[in-house]
DNA sequence: TCAATAACCTACTGTGTCAATAGGTAATTA
DNA sequence: TAATTACCTATTGACACAGTAGGTTATTGA
């Protein structure tokens, strides 16, 4: 399941490339996304962490985009707000691995989706949502 | 993201289908499977309540299937336990319906993650993983 | 130069779900 | 009738999600 970090991360990203190449301020994207500005901050934060934007203080400033649109995949830019995309929790990194994995008959089922998600999410672009 | 319960269900099913037509208790399928079974009566209670197993009390008694392995899909199995598998919360049928959901430029690819998960989901069938 | 603007930073909190556990009652059969 | 097994209600600790709060630092236009 798809937080609202991830969620709204991407309508950030579609908001800075729709407003021009210049500096997009995130007081103005809160408001025509309708989004409370602080809990922009903190995903804000690791769009600039993953260096999908960057951000300039001071009058003037705001955020704008690194690369191309055509070069953002959505699922980098969800996985930057939320972590690595997970579809069970035995295939996550930091779990500990189970025991059971060599005989279990559901793992490759759920590898399986992974892998199907991930082809989705990471074949997306930005540019295709504008 | 899928949880416990979702992914116990299945094995629960796999272990019910590859231990003969004949009533298969709870406790045995417990131990083989290395789950509580206390946790389990919970699963269960749901995968009878869709009448996806039948059980039976008493000495000799347990769950057995109601149907051929090859009329289960995952998805129905994993839905019986988790409740509707939904990608994002706004596609949510008890989720308040969203004011923007006219414009949101993100919407047709949130519903399109979750047609391919869902086709993903309910094409594979328990037969599939005995 | 200074005041306005805007990013950047740390901490906190209520709500809800997940993953179980606990302690029973009812039904069926050897 | 005693053992076995399903079936039922309630509770709990841990954790993540979604958001709030209150600041500090950096830059620029007047």
């Amino acid at each position: 399941m798809i937080s609202t970090k991830g969620r709204y991360a991407l309508r950030v990203m579609i908001d800075i490339a729709e407003n021009g190449g210049k500096f997009v301020p995130l007081k103005d994207i809160a408001k025509r996304q309708d989004i409370s500005k602080k809990y922009l901050e903190i995903i804000v934060r690791d769009l600039v962490r993953y260096e999908l934007i960057k951000g300039s203080s001071g009058k003037g400033g705001g955020y704008s985009l690194c690369k191309n649109v055509e070069d953002y995949s959505v699922g980098e830019i969800v996985e930057a707000t939320e972590g690595p995309i997970v579809t069970v929790a035995c295939l996550s990194e930091n779990s500990p691995k189970c025991p059971r994995s060599g005989l279990c008959k559901t793992l490759p089922l759920w590898k399986e989706l992974e892998k199907t998600v991930h082809g989705f999410l990471f074949s997306k672009k930005l540019s295709d949502l504008i």
